[in-house]
DNA sequence: GTCTATAGCCTGATAGAC
DNA sequence: GTCTATCAGGCTATAGAC
């Protein structure tokens, strides 16, 4: 209850990272000068220093809100009642819907993934995907009993990821189409390949 | 026969871009400087202003120098001879190799699908992945005539590409080994998948 | 908690000698 | 074709008034 403010946690250091995650996603770390927040906060660039004490702090703590609510939302995708298919569809269903709506927390997964050091990609792992990653590789288990569940796994989130990764350049592709960018599309197309049918020449 | 060089053909114009390459694979467009690069080289900052007007045009020459040779050698991998299902196998372990054995080729890709504008994308896309996108797209519809082709090609690649994306943060998951990072065991995996060997709940 | 002013360094790029 | 020297401006971060 006591008022006490330890750097971050003030109204305006929420300000900070709500303004200045947008730019980070776009331009990345050393895309982003302290001037360019500060113009985007709209104060100065020495008030930024009164909340977090250098760039890389505000960074860090501009991902980790970033990240924070990912975890749960994603997990809540997965529940655990329904059979392993239901389970599936379900979980791809959301989590593609998930990703659709938030192309900077792409952004900024796909940049932490790139740039991440081993301190920030540990941190990462273990506050935000463990849960997630091991409901995911439960119902992977469950799915494939002869699989390498981590894999599958893995191979789960790739599969809707890189369809969003490669939405700007898929535009001169052959073939590339609007409907491929549906969130609604690509969720039906992933279920129907991780269901197997595709392979088997049976129907989607 | 002439020996002309209009810039980026000399002898040093080649070097630049190949001791550039890696520096902007590991740190990107904005993270890396012109001193940098000059060190590198083993040559003034100045020098490189005799090869490349600016360091954007170094940057996309080095870009275009890095992915001229992919084009073919991905091509290459897929040919045209033998049943689908055999030229999938090809594919997919030749593909999983060469990412494997390239992680700055890999890096600049995705950094390129994070940060390319649309002219350098479409230069990309026209001048490296238009033909091998297409070979693939043809071996997708062979396999499954009822799937969105553009669809199941985008997912082949992204199936391959995410392990390796994931090399860093996968250390921190639960169930991550060593053997996950091998090309022939992720080309296995997703030769199994991809031919319907796992939703189908057979063996692979 | 925010401001203006500024220190000290790094940046991309140029001038001109050799 | 490469060098040294340099410019003009941007960068992170700090000092000190309010």
């Amino acid at each position: 209850m006591a008022d006490k403010r330890p750097a971050g946690n003030s109204d305006t250091a929420q300000v900070i990272l709500n303004k200045s995650l947008p730019l980070f996603a776009r331009s990345g770390y050393a895309g982003v000068s302290m001037r360019d927040i500060a113009k985007a906060v709209g104060i100065s660039g020495a008030a930024l220093y009164h909340h977090y004490p250098d760039k890389q702090s505000l960074y860090v703590a501009a991902m980790a809100h970033a990240f924070a609510d990912k975890a749960s939302s994603i997990q809540s995708a997965l529940g655990n009642t329904g059979s392993p298919e239901q389970r599936l569809e379900r979980f791809v269903t959301s989590f593609t819907k998930q990703m659709a709506s938030d192309p900077d927390f792409r952004a900024l997964l796909h940049r932490e993934l790139l740039d991440g050091d081993e301190k920030r990609l540990k941190l990462l792992a273990e506050n935000v995907f463990i849960e997630p990653f091991k409901a995911i590789k439960q119902l992977a288990q469950e799915m494939a009993l002869d699989c390498d569940a981590h894999l599958l796994a893995i191979s789960m989130a790739g599969l809707i990821l890189f369809h969003f990764e490669t939405q700007a350049i898929r535009r001169y592709l052959p073939g590339g189409l609007k409907k491929h960018n549906d969130p609604k599309v690509i969720a039906q197309h992933v279920i129907s390949l991780l269901t197997g049918a595709i392979g088997s020449g049976s129907r989607q």
